[in-house]
DNA sequence: GCGCTATCCTGTCAGC
DNA sequence: TGCTGACAGGATAGCG
């Protein structure tokens, strides 16, 4: 996944090998990449001689002696191979050019994402592509930045990551940039100050620079077009580090999906200004997750239940219509809302029904958890779910608190309850996510020490 | 016009 | 062991 660094470094070692080397004969062995007619492309580079390899944004420019400029853009996996006459093309070669002296350049791409184009020197600025694109951060001016943002609301690290406003920055170095700026990657754009940008800029050109030093980075198949890879990798705070400590605060990292993009940010040092923190209690079934809320309610706190937020979408008769509908059964009861033991009839009649309800109860969960959070002026939230990562619903919270408890104790509850026939999945589900929670609260003993451990963990937030 | 999602594409890997 | 589906993400088309 080649960003500014990794084309910079190719563009380096591609200058270095081709210049003043003329192209014999050019062969296109996949159309994909060619965005022009291949035989109109191989016969403009027939016979031209390379003059300079430079770059704009993520674009390598190959200008010739002619005027003529090839714009390459190596999109996730295009790769350059220069290779001698002993040397075979390497697997899912796209375009080869045949140069003096027996060499080859070639352009392998295995997801044949990458694109060709021809243009001039002097048409350039008006090729679609480059026209479009904004400075790259070494140019750009704080000003200039802040004038972007304010315009609009999406999340930064997609304004962040539009080459229309800064050209270069891609996935990697955003999430490192937005780590070392402390802004949280769903923060609306608008809402940056002025200062923000300043930083941004400041920690953008930092990263970029310290990444060329480096090579660039390599996390899957980036590496140069004489087999070397980069080095930057060692030095990522943030991308990649999904459940590992953040080197600023210890912090679990937390990985979320912005504009589609995986995204690893510390949930304490970056944080969403003037929202709350968002705190998922979940834990064992019987263990004590109610007993917490309630102490937490108790001391002024504002807790949500998400059995409850369950139990209100049963009670609504449009969300009942749409289960009943979606499913294809009748689970209403005279009121037009759902009928109790209707549904649970209904889930132990097949127990694959339990998905099928999921599908649709779990995103509205996960909504109405939106809707609180975005409606919120609280510091803090404290949610008591069982399955906080299923459907994604993990990514709405910043913190994850585990409760459990002896199997001997859960027992004694369940025995009380008298429902530990629908407990299995809960439990598997919590041992399965266990290694991502912040925090693990075992109660074995008293209500005053599970209490006291839940106080013990507030300072943190 | 803005914001969001699907699409392109294939290797890799986890889960069953 | 082998199959299936999710995921990786830069750029862009298309939809609401």
């Amino acid at each position: 996944m080649p960003e500014l660094p990794e084309v910079e470094t190719i563009r380096k070692v591609l200058q270095q090998k081709i210049k003043d080397r003329t192209i014999v004969s050019v062969k296109v062995l996949d159309k994909r990449i060619v965005k022009l007619s291949p035989s109109i492309f191989i016969n403009s580079l027939e016979g031209q001689t390379f003059n300079a390899v430079s770059r704009i944004g993520k674009y390598i420019l190959f200008t010739f002696k002619n005027d003529l400029v090839l714009v390459s853009h190596l999109r996730m996996e295009g790769k350059y191979f220069y290779l001698s006459k002993e040397d075979r093309n390497p697997p899912h070669s796209c375009v080869v050019f045949y140069l003096d002296k027996g060499y080859r350049l070639c352009y392998a791409d295995v997801r044949k994402f990458g694109t060709m184009e021809l243009t001039s020197v002097t048409d350039l600025t008006n090729l679609a592509s480059i026209a479009k694109l904004g400075p790259e951060p070494f140019d750009a001016t704080p000003e200039y930045l802040y004038q972007k943002t304010s315009a609009t609301k999406r999340a930064i690290k997609d304004v962040l990551l539009d080459q229309s406003v800064l050209a270069g920055l891609g996935n990697i170095y955003v999430d490192e940039v937005l780590f070392l700026s402390k802004i949280h990657p769903l923060t609306q754009a608008n809402l940056l100050t002025r200062n923000d940008t300043v930083t941004l800029l400041k920690h953008s050109v930092d990263v970029l620079n310290k990444a060329i030093v480096a090579g660039g980075t390599t996390i899957r198949t980036y590496q140069t077009l004489d087999g070397k890879t980069g080095e930057f990798q060692v030095e990522l705070l943030a991308y990649g580090r999904e459940n590992e400590e953040c080197y600023a605060c210890q912090s679990k990292m937390k990985k979320i999906f912005v504009a589609g993009r995986g995204t690893t940010y510390c949930p304490n040092c970056q944080r969403i200004k003037d929202k709350p923190l968002m705190i998922a209690i979940t834990g064992m079934v019987g263990a004590g997750k109610s007993s917490v809320l309630a102490h937490l309610e108790k001391n002024g706190e504002q807790v949500y239940d998400a059995d409850k937020i369950v139990a209100n979408l049963y009670n609504d008769k449009n969300i009942a219509s749409l289960i009943s509908k979606t499913l294809n059964v009748d689970l209403h009861n005279e009121n037009e809302v759902i009928d109790r033991d209707k549904l649970i009839k209904y889930l132990q009649d097949d127990i694959s029904n339990l998905t099928k309800l999921t599908d649709i109860v779990h995103p509205l969960v996960k909504k109405e958890l939106e809707r609180i959070f975005a409606s919120s002026n609280d510091k803090r939230i404290f949610v008591e779910i069982a399955l906080p990562y299923s459907y994604r619903i993990n990514e709405l919270f910043n913190f994850f608190i585990g409760i459990e408890t002896s199997k001997e104790k859960q027992s004694e509850y369940l025995k009380i309850r008298g429902d530990d026939f629908v407990i299995v999945r809960p439990d598997e589900e919590y041992f399965k996510n266990r290694f991502k929670l912040d925090y693990i609260i075992f109660n074995d003993r008293t209500l005053d020490d599970l209490y006291n451990s839940i106080d013990n963990i507030l300072h943190h937030f």
